[in-house]
DNA sequence: CATAAAGTTTAGCCTTGGCTAAACTTATTA
DNA sequence: TAATAAGTTTAGCCAAGGCTAAACTTTATG
């Protein structure tokens, strides 16, 4: 039981800060995916994406839209808005820089797909950029 | 907009299944990282550790007791249970391989304590692998 | 164009992980 | 040792993020 780190309420805190913006960063990161390949976006995409059920998936796009992240009408196509586009921009790059990190420090493809999609939400933007240098030098 | 990884259901799946045990990791690994310092755990030890309130604690323990990481009798003591202790000492281990890491690649000692606290729960063992054999011939 | 199929929303349920206030137990100290 | 202080539990509240079943709307098809 080694134990170099040292511990603190605030570690705790921010780490809640950051799962309560988890599932918007998903979100939009994924309309912004299928929207790119498909060119709009319904309930039934996000169900399929995130393997949800289709009342899950419209109770959280209500958060989104109470966000201000979403735009939709009953029935209709979603739609990001501009923080949400921006929000959905800066959340993929991020996720892409870790990914390309893992894979870079020799993580299987399959293995780094699925430990970016948790790990992303925690990292900052001070790690982001050492992961990014990382990256342009190997 | 550029994305080279693929995404699936089973990465929000598996995301979701290490989320669930987030909270027991870090209980266990308080609990044994308080009872070698100071030899015993109380309630209060842990609303300190955590930030959290007394009523907060009380109830996450029971949780803890149900799924057998944890004994305890009421308004005494908290010890880990065979099964606690294993997760301890496993949760601890990748955390602190983790942090080491972090800090290896030049990421400033509280931002690696503040990171490390969401990202371990999201770390495979073979990510984990592939981590500490760079932390050996770094 | 009427009906059937597909998709969306609503209602109502659940667990997790937080909180405060009040009740209760244990520990301290006058 | 009786009163007070400190610590713990219980009760009751809330929001997030899941689910199923049923109602409703839109789209497709005979
Ligand atoms: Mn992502
Ligand atoms: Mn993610
Ligand atoms: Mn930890
Ligand atoms: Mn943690």
């Amino acid at each position: 039981m080694k134990i170099s780190r040292s511990s603190s309420p605030e570690n705790f805190s921010t780490t809640k800060t950051r799962k309560n913006i988890e599932l918007f960063e998903d979100y939009v990161e994924a309309i912004n995916e299928i929207n790119f390949n498909k060119g709009f976006v319904k309930n039934v995409d996000l169900c399929k994406y995130f393997g949800v059920s289709n009342a899950t998936v419209c109770k959280n796009i209500k958060r989104l839209i109470k966000e201000e992240l979403v735009e939709s009408e009953k029935y209709r196509s979603i739609f990001l808005t501009k923080a949400g586009k921006i929000l959905a921009e800066k959340s993929n790059t991020r996720h892409e820089v870790l990914y390309k990190f893992l894979t870079k420090l020799g993580v299987p493809i399959r293995i780094a797909e699925i430990d970016s999609e948790g790990m992303e939400h925690h990292v900052s933007k001070e790690t982001l950029n050492i992961m990014k240098k990382f990256n342009n030098s190997n």
